[in-house]
RNA sequence: UCCUCGGUAGCUCAAUUGGCAGAGCGCGCGGCUGUUAACCGCGAUGUUCUAGGUCCGAGUCCUAGCCGAGGAGCCA
């Protein structure tokens, strides 16, 4: 009996009788011969059937197979020029496991609408099975970059007993008849975490109930949040550029093929190197004044454009940093040289796709912080267990987030984030 | 939440001034020994998003609603 084996080793049984299971991607009707597509999900192959060479009962049956379909395929492997791949399966048996009727996805164009309706299906196409693969590769780079630099994981909760930062809108339930929310940020967690190992970080979904809707946005998202003790705002841009440039350079090397599906010039990614240029939020507010932005007044928020601008101006991720105190959250630290502004930053991706990593140097202080507690509003008695934080060896810290389908979005150069995660969860859409 | 655009065959779309509902793909049947979104011939396929209205006549015009896309704000 031929062994099973994957497409993706194909290679190395050149020559002998193998079976190969999987789906059928297409198939071509010459008359006399036929060509399938097989595709298992490690890779593709095309099959050839000759009528002389197999048993009429055989070529009927390939004969009957439609997209989809599910098979098991038994033949020779062999080198062929003319093939997709350089290899063929010279077919000698089929056996059907299930003939699919009318599969809704043709090899044609389909609108969003469509797709996103059959989005269980659309999986099986090349161009998103090549994204989830190369969403897998960024997961796990992140994950070796920090298990391999002195972080420990350690998860944070999901369901919450009330709003992190106080400011997005939160996806409340009922956890045994009292409000909880599903987690904005595993952050302020991270902040104990990182008094008892030094060095976290989380890696999780997270909620956000905010009407979005934009091309970068999703109300389920995963991000891994880093947070260390003793660690300053210039330490954590060290940080994260050594950790984007690993990540990209993870994926150039373990995923050409896959950008190459997707038709990803991956010139630019190949320049993602530290250092990243930095610039200060004044700095970079003049420069949207420059360029586009005459009546752009200190103290703003950054909206899409520009952050498109700011990013377009430089051939590397740039960090933006010590935004206005007010614009971010309560917990930033204070610049001591100019309290008007505070030790945070974020990272534009390049090529315009905007922010894909908030962060900042976290207030060691307990007065400021019990201060800016009150100043936003936020209940008190809810965050007396991260004061302590602050009375019991308090540290200077810091700490960022980083948002993966921003990441795989960026690095695969999608159109939508609703493209770098299996089951999207956006605005009003929860099917499938 | 706001702004803009859209909804016609399974899919992608067309339909002139308001005047017989169309094409390509897919599907069915037939042909073809090297196809790469194959090609050639024949064939079947409609609640024109919903509910009202105007009109001799509405896919087309009017009113309301539903759904979708793009953008804004906010964010990762």
């Amino acid at each position: 009996m031929a062994p099973h084996i994957l497409i993706q080793d194909i290679a190395a049984h050149t020559g002998t009788e193998v079976t190969l299971q999987g789906w059928i991607a297409d198939r071509t009707d010459k008359g006399k011969l036929q060509f399938l597509r097989l595709r298992d999900g490690s890779g593709v192959i095309q099959a050839v059937v000759f009528q002389k060479d197999v048993p009429p009962e055989t070529f009927d049956a390939t004969r009957t197979l439609t997209q989809e379909s599910s098979v098991r395929i038994t033949g020779i492997l062999r080198a062929e020029a003319r093939a997709p791949g350089g290899f063929e399966l010279a077919v000698k048996s089929v056996e059907v496991v299930q003939i699919a009727l009318d599969y809704p996805i043709t090899p044609k164009e389909h609108g969003v609408e469509f797709l996103m309706e059959h989005r269980h299906l659309w999986l099986r196409s090349p161009r998103q099975h090549a994204i989830l693969r190369a969403c897998a590769r960024i997961i796990k780079a992140i994950r070796d970059w920090l298990d391999n630099n002195g972080y420990t994981l350690v998860d944070t909760p999901i369901l919450t007993p009330a709003a992190v930062e106080g400011t997005t809108t939160l996806f409340e339930t009922d956890y045994f008849g009292a409000p909880a929310y599903l987690a904005q940020s595993g952050q302020l967690y991270n902040e104990a975490n990182i008094m008892a190992l030094g060095k976290v970080y989380c890696f999780g979904p997270t909620f956000r109930a905010e009407k979005s809707k934009t091309r970068r946005h999703l109300t389920e998202f995963w991000m891994v949040e880093p947070e260390w003790a003793f660690g300053t705002l210039d330490d954590y841009m060290d940080v994260a550029e050594q950790f984007v440039s690993y990540i990209v350079q993870s994926v150039l090397q373990d995923r050409a093929a896959e950008m190459k599906v997707i038709e990803r010039d991956v010139t630019k990614l190949a320049n993602i190197k530290p250092p990243f240029p930095r610039i200060s939020y004044s700095d970079a507010v003049d420069l949207l004044k420059q360029k586009g932005f005459p009546d752009f007044v200190w103290g703003d928020d950054f909206g899409a454009p520009h952050e498109t601008v700011i990013s377009e101006s430089f051939d590397q991720p740039v960090f933006v940093h010590r935004y206005p105190t007010d614009m971010k959250a309560f917990y930033m630290e204070r610049d001591a040289s100019n309290p008007k502004v505070c030790l945070s930053a974020d990272l534009l991706a390049a090529e315009g796709y905007g922010e894909i990593i908030g962060g900042g140097q976290r207030s060691a202080d307990l007065e400021y912080l019990a201060s800016q507690i009150e100043k936003h509003k936020l209940p008190r008695a809810a965050y007396e267990w991260y004061l302590d934080l602050r009375k019991y060896g308090s540290v200077p810290h810091c700490g960022f987030g980083l948002g993966v389908e921003r990441t795989v979005a960026w690095i695969c150069k999608l159109d939508h984030v609703r493209e770098t995660i299996a089951f999207p969860r956006m605005l009003e859409k929860i099917y499938p």
